[in-house]
Parts: C-alpha cells; sequence; structure tokens
DNA sequence: AACATCAACTTAAACGTTTAACCCAACCAA
DNA sequence: TTGGTTGGGTTAAACGTTTAAGTTGATGTT
C-alpha cells in the first residue's frame, strides 16, 4: 500500500541517481545518454512515479500552461449564448493543439489576483463589467489580449464594428422608414428599456457605441434622424430581454419598420414575435441582427446580418497570445442578406 | 520602475518583520494582533505587493481551489451542446459561489496527469471515449465525482435513465406500432448508422444502453419486438449527424411510425425532417426526445421527452465534490407530454 | 516570589521541483 | 605529455510560500 506519493527525489534514491538526472530524464533528453534515460523511465513506471509534480514545475518553472479566458459575464451566461460559446470553441480547440489548459474565469468575480500568479495569461472576451478587473488587467505583467473590446497598449482583436452596422443598416434603411435600434448594454440598467436620455455607459470602448454610430449614420444618409426614445436597451443578449423589447417596439405607435438589432438573438426574437402577430417581414417590417449565428440561417424568412467569425476570433486571440503578438488585430466581417429585409 | 514582482520575503524585510507574520496577517489574522495586521496590509498596499504568490502556495498548501470538468468530448462540442452547456452552467456557478475555479479538461485528451497534480478534484461529464483516461480518473487519489456515468467506488450523479426511458417510450408506443430509435454512441463508429449486429460498446457503464434497455421493455410489453436493424447508432448528439439519420429512418421502408430518440437535439431534427416532408406528426408519426431542452419547448408540436435538469446535476455534482460526498446519487426525471404522440 | 499562562512574534524546515555551476573521466590534437 | 573538449553526470541554490515549534515579555495566580 502506497503511503504518500513519490517525489522525484524518492525515485533518485532508489534508482541511485540524482534528482537532477530523474528531472532530466523527463525534460530535457539532451543532457542525459539515452540508455539511461530509458532505463530511468522504465523504472519510474515500475514504480509508480508518474513524473514531477506539476504544483511544483509552475513554481519553480514559472509557467503552467494554463490560459485563463476572462469573460465579461457568468460563466453560466456564457456557455448558453451561441456567439459567446462559439467563441470558446475557437480558443479551447486552439489552446488544446498547443497542449495549454482553459480556465474558465467569471467576469463578474471581482480580480484576477487568485489567478495571475500561476496562469500563463489571459483572454478577456468581452468588456468587463467591472471596471477594477479591466484595470487589473491592463496593470499585471502576464501576456494578454483583449476581444470585442480595447485596453490601451493590450493586444486585441475585434471587427470593425461601426462600419459592420453601417452597412447592415444602409442596406435595410429606406427613406422614410421609421427606424428603432434593439441594443446591447448602452446604458446602466439592469431591465429592457428604452433609452430615452440615460447617460451611455463605457462609450469609447464599447463596441454597442460603435454599432450605434454605425446605425446613425447610416440613417442619417437617408435623412433619417433615430431619437433616442427609438433605442432600447437590453442588459443582455438573452431570450427573455428580447422578448420583452419585441413586445414593447412592436406596440408602440407609431410602429417603427425598421428594427436594427444588436444580436441575432434580439432579432430572432423579435422576429418570432412579429411573426406571431401577424406582421409582414419584410413589408410592413425589416429586422436585422448582428452575429450571424446558425439560428438565424435555420429561420424563415433568413435573417438579414452581420456574420462575423466567433471561432475565428477565438483562434485569433489564442494564436496571438501564444505568439506574443502585440498588435491589435481588425477581423473581416460579411454582410449576409436574408429575406428580412427587402433588396 | 518596478525590478521584479515583490516576495513575501522582500515585504517581511521593508517592514521589519518576519515572513511569517506576513503570511499570518494574509491568511490567519487570529495569530496577529489587530492593529499590527492592518498596519501591514496597509503597508503592503502602499508598496505594491497584492498577497501571497498563488503558485507557491499551490505547492505548499497542497490546494489551488481549482476543480477540473473533464468532459467525455472535446470542449467545442461540450460548448455547443445545449444539454452539456447547461451542465457547466450549474457547475460553474456552484464553484464560483464557493470561491472555486473551473478548469475544462477535453476528455478527448489522453491524460489527466498534467493537471492531477494542482487540482482540488475532478468533476467527469460523461463516460470519457478513451477508456484509459477513466482508468486514470479511478486510479488517482483526489477526490472525484462521476456524471452520467459510473466508475466503481466513485460517487457519481445519474437520472434512471432505464425507467425514463421506459416511461417515455410506454406513453409514445400503441399496439402494432412499427418502432425506431435513433439511439446515441451505441457501437465504435464515427458516422451514422443502423446498428444490425454491430457489437455494442461499452454496455455497462452507458446512459444510452440504460436507455435501450427502457425503451425495449416498453416495446415489448405491447408485443412488439425491435430489431436491430430498426435501431440507429449516431456518433454524437449533432445536427448533422441528427438530420441524416432523419433523413434515413423516415425513407426506410415501412416506415416507422414511433421513432424513440436519445436526445432532443435528434429528436427536433427528426420533427422539422418530418414536418418539411408534409407527414403528420403524431398522427402518421411519433417521436419522442430525451432532456427537456428548451428548445424543445419552443418546438410546435411540443416534443415529448424526458425532462431531466442539467443545471441540477453540474450543481449537484460540484456541491457533492466539494462537500466530500462518496454516495451515488440519482435525481429524479420528469416525464413530459407534448404533442408529438398521442394521447 | 515563584510559577503557569498567554498573546504576539520569530525561526527554520518543509513543499517538490529546475537549473546554473561544477566535476570528472575519456577522448583527441599537437 | 600536456592541455582542451566534451558527454554525462552531480551539487546545491533557488522558486515563494506555510506552519509546527520555539521564544519572549507581560499578565495573572497562589
Amino acid at each position: 500500500m502506497k503511503k504518500t506519493k513519490l517525489t522525484l527525489k524518492d525515485v533518485a534514491q532508489q534508482l541511485g541517481v540524482s534528482t537532477a538526472t530523474i528531472s532530466n530524464a523527463f525534460n530535457r533528453p539532451d543532457q542525459l545518454s539515452k540508455g539511461k534515460r530509458e532505463e530511468i523511465l522504465a523504472q519510474c513506471e515500475r514504480i509508480g512515479y508518474s513524473g514531477p509534480n506539476k504544483a511544483a514545475q509552475i513554481l519553480r518553472k514559472g509557467t503552467s500552461n494554463i490560459v485563463a479566458l476572462v469573460l465579461a459575464d457568468s460563466i453560466a451566461y456564457m456557455v448558453s449564448d451561441p456567439v459567446a460559446s462559439t467563441f470558446i470553441k475557437g480558443v479551447s480547440t486552439t489552446l488544446q493543439q498547443q497542449g495549454k489548459h482553459l480556465l474558465l474565469y467569471a467576469g463578474d468575480s471581482n480580480s484576477i489576483l487568485d489567478v495571475v500568479d500561476f496562469v500563463d495569461g489571459f483572454i478577456c472576451y468581452g468588456a468587463p463589467r467591472n471596471y477594477k478587473l479591466a484595470q487589473e488587467i491592463a496593470a499585471q505583467s502576464k501576456p494578454a489580449i483583449t476581444v470585442d473590446f480595447d485596453i490601451d497598449d493590450v493586444p486585441s482583436i475585434n471587427i470593425d464594428n461601426e462600419n459592420a452596422a453601417y452597412e447592415v443598416a444602409k442596406a435595410a434603411i429606406d427613406e422614410n422608414d421609421i427606424v428603432a435600434i434593439l441594443g446591447l448594454r448602452l446604458i446602466d440598467s439592469p431591465t429592457t428599456c428604452r433609452i430615452y436620455d440615460s447617460p451611455l455607459i463605457d462609450v469609447n470602448s464599447s463596441i454597442s457605441h460603435r454599432r450605434l454610430d454605425g446605425y446613425v449614420r447610416a440613417a442619417k444618409e437617408q435623412g433619417i434622424e433615430i431619437n433616442n426614445e427609438w433605442i432600447w436597451h437590453l442588459p443582455e443578449s438573452d431570450r427573455s430581454y428580447a422578448r420583452q423589447a419585441a413586445k414593447e417596439v412592436l406596440m408602440s405607435s407609431p410602429r417603427p419598420n425598421t428594427v436594427l438589432c444588436m444580436s441575432d438573438i434580439i432579432a430572432l426574437e423579435l422576429l418570432h414575435s412579429a411573426l406571431a402577430m401577424g406582421i409582414d417581414v419584410p413589408n410592413e417590417l425589416k429586422i436585422t441582427g448582428f452575429d450571424g449565428i446558425e439560428e438565424a440561417d435555420r429561420a424563415r424568412p433568413h435573417l438579414t446580418t452581420v456574420c462575423q467569425s466567433s471561432v475565428a476570433k477565438g483562434e485569433a486571440a489564442a494564436k496571438a497570445l501564444l505568439a506574443g503578438e502585440v498588435r491589435k488585430q481588425i477581423l473581416p466581417f460579411d454582410l449576409r442578406l436574408g429575406e428580412t429585409i427587402r433588396h
């Protein structure tokens, strides 16, 4: 019966060699004769030593092969959101190829301090709600990369949200339309509501505000001003918030005939609500989404939306982090024209 | 400019006390006068020491607050599958409440050895494809719990799959029905196919085989034998596999009028295919699912299925692990009767 | 006054590795 | 023969903590 786990020291003693030699057998084959190495490995196998203790390695080497994925929201929300989970997919695939492990870190936690010492780097997905966290990320000295938001001097992955929003809006909006926007995280409210003149949050670093700018520019080109009363705020891209916003927008009068949604989930919920009410899409109501999730493709009519590859983002983020990339990258997007607008 | 990160030793020196005192200030308030402690903490804040290095703590204390979630499949698949991602949700919520971190571990990796030394425990979700992994889990000495499968002497969380399958099948099957089954991971094949007489894999520990037993028992009670040629194998609960299986089953002749599906994803895909072909559900075709995912509820007609709470499973698993529970738990399930069968 | 108790610290030995620096025999060149 | 390399090792000092055990001076008890 094994009393306690074998250590490298025990093994060295048993085999009559130094600890360095055992260590080298596992980590630096070139420091040993081939014969000795194989013998040592075989003996280790035999006596049940499965290799150097990783905790000790982390301390000594200062590297753990663990990458922390810092999510803007709770893990719970992130794994169920199609966009975020697809991103995670990209990240995890790439990390795994490189033999790295993935630590999921909820952005609604207070501090990254309790992992910063042992992870090899950070991938930060979406602007943390909690500003302190963003500061900590900027301040700590491990490699980090942000996705879908920016921090000075930290490399990042983004798409050109302003132009993407502009293009999808431009495709949708006709002269004399009444345009509404179902936005995401525009103001500091935990509920769905029109923004009126609530102060916008996070205006500079927020992708939502870039998208807003794009929408507004496209509208302006058609001579349309979008009043804040036609702009909704949703705290999350969640079906139930979306449902409520959809209801409000469809009930309002005059009813908008073009609704620009900042996520496909929102757009799809609006689409379903509208169809259920017998509204003709796109003739009475045009809808655009954002993201290009699978479900948008399965919907009838097909959703007009901006496709961005979350998998590509995840892969790019992981690769850039591991490669020590320091530049900020802008990834491409794709306009997908469906039948929720008129062409 | 900071040259290198401060260590506890540095701080001790600067403040003119022993390292033990600094350590105690952070970890064991009772070992210090309140005054001294506050002074130390304040000084640490001032000189930029953010607390003991976690890597060193892990080594010294032998605990990291990291729990590994070992997934049966790739992380990529797991985060997109509604059932698995909901499970992760339950796990992560509970872990976070207890200040634990979540390391996602892909079961298609070879070995848990590279994390076993520093994680505090394992939650294993679904039987790993790779038998070696299961053995390692059983062999290592850290706390572990399995979900949706079993290993001798390891605590686990399961539902009574046999009875769940029996009940949903019983509700669906009428006399003289032609019954088909769309199963999951029944044989060792990477493609969708009928099982005919391929050898079943993993018969004892597999929940799929428990479900199969339940289906067969219910059928038998109506005097129906389900021949292996009416049983399909899908390698994953994935839409594209499901689509193909749906096509095959709907094209086969005679066409079954009752199809028991081992997941809702499969059932929904079958439902869509059937409706698209103009088949009357449930009069020409009865369908049952398994899991009770949200989407099943949004479908029309509503899917008849077995609801099991993946969130509850996740929570139960995390709680049991953290509490050092050693027993195997059987969680309840719920029959949900929708309009995809006749009542 | 002698002794026990206690709070508040300090000392120093772990925790299990990695790795720079050193050592030595064997081989080789001149 | 001498001296320089080199392959194959060993030694011992880190890595940054925690914590059992020990020290001290102050307080309390008899």
